[in-house]
DNA sequence: TTCTCTGCAAACGCTTTGCACGGAT
DNA sequence: ATCCGTGCAAAGCGTTTGCAGAGAA
């Protein structure tokens, strides 16, 4: 995506801009991959040898409380970032660690009620041996 | 649940008992309540006063690696457990923490396969305001 | 100036690990 | 004698907090 449209999406979200923030929502938009904060932190620590670990968490919990990105806990002891905003199913590979999206509909993705319950969120991860692995055993 | 059947169920699973064991066993099964570790230690404790958090946590992957209780990931930082085997719906409410079983039919839950990957486990989370509490508003 | 972003270092909390004791087989 | 359950203490690791400096408005 290009840097205007991602700063249309920030100024959308009421996030104002930094150069740090601009680079982990472009991070997140251009890197599908579920990164932790620390594989965000790793790979932009290459180019920002000045970033810091604390800016990360910062920005991350910065864009969560605005709406821009969602956590995603998958395993313990990790949480994800997303930033893909229409609701979706994730799919953990046992095997690869990979992480894929799959946009296959789902019923209860649409109650706005259950049971009495209001609903808010809707999480649903499912693991199992993805595609790739299965052609390789 | 009779302390006969629990030491069925154990046996069942091939867990060996042991005192601790059939303790925190005991208490899953009768505090359907998603415990975290600390939960069952703190509740356990006041009987069994030299019980120490290692075993907890000892005796509760042992029990996730012979099937016979899943770990929750609801919340970061809390892993939680849950005895109960059928596939079924967490909902947790934002206003009181407390966390509901939902066995509302689903047909994800049903899929063994997913745009060719293989499906071993589902969890299905939600989050909003619970019947309860939307009362009390 | 005042507010906000940033970053170092320390603190924190949950979980795991190392190691040793003791009971059961 | 060996195996295994147990438990203390320490380590580990991801995350948060305190606080201070820098930069923008």
């Amino acid at each position: 995506m290009r840097e205007k449209q991602i700063r249309e999406i920030m100024e959308k979200f009421e996030i104002k801009p930094s150069f740090h923030r601009f680079k982990i929502l472009e991070y997140l938009i251009n890197n599908k991959t579920h990164p932790t904060a620390d594989d965000i932190y790793t790979a932009l620590f290459k180019e920002i040898p000045t970033l810091s670990k604390t800016t990360v968490y910062n920005t991350l919990k910065h864009f969560v409380s605005k709406g821009i990105v969602s956590e995603l806990m998958i395993e313990e002891n990790e949480v994800r970032y997303d930033f893909e905003v229409s609701p979706h199913i994730h799919l953990k590979c046992k095997k690869c660690g990979k992480i894929y999206d799959i946009y296959k509909e789902c019923e209860i993705l649409t109650h706005k009620k259950i049971d009495g319950h209001k609903i808010e969120e809707y999480h649903i991860y499912l693991k199992g041996i993805c595609k790739e692995c299965l052609k390789g055993r």
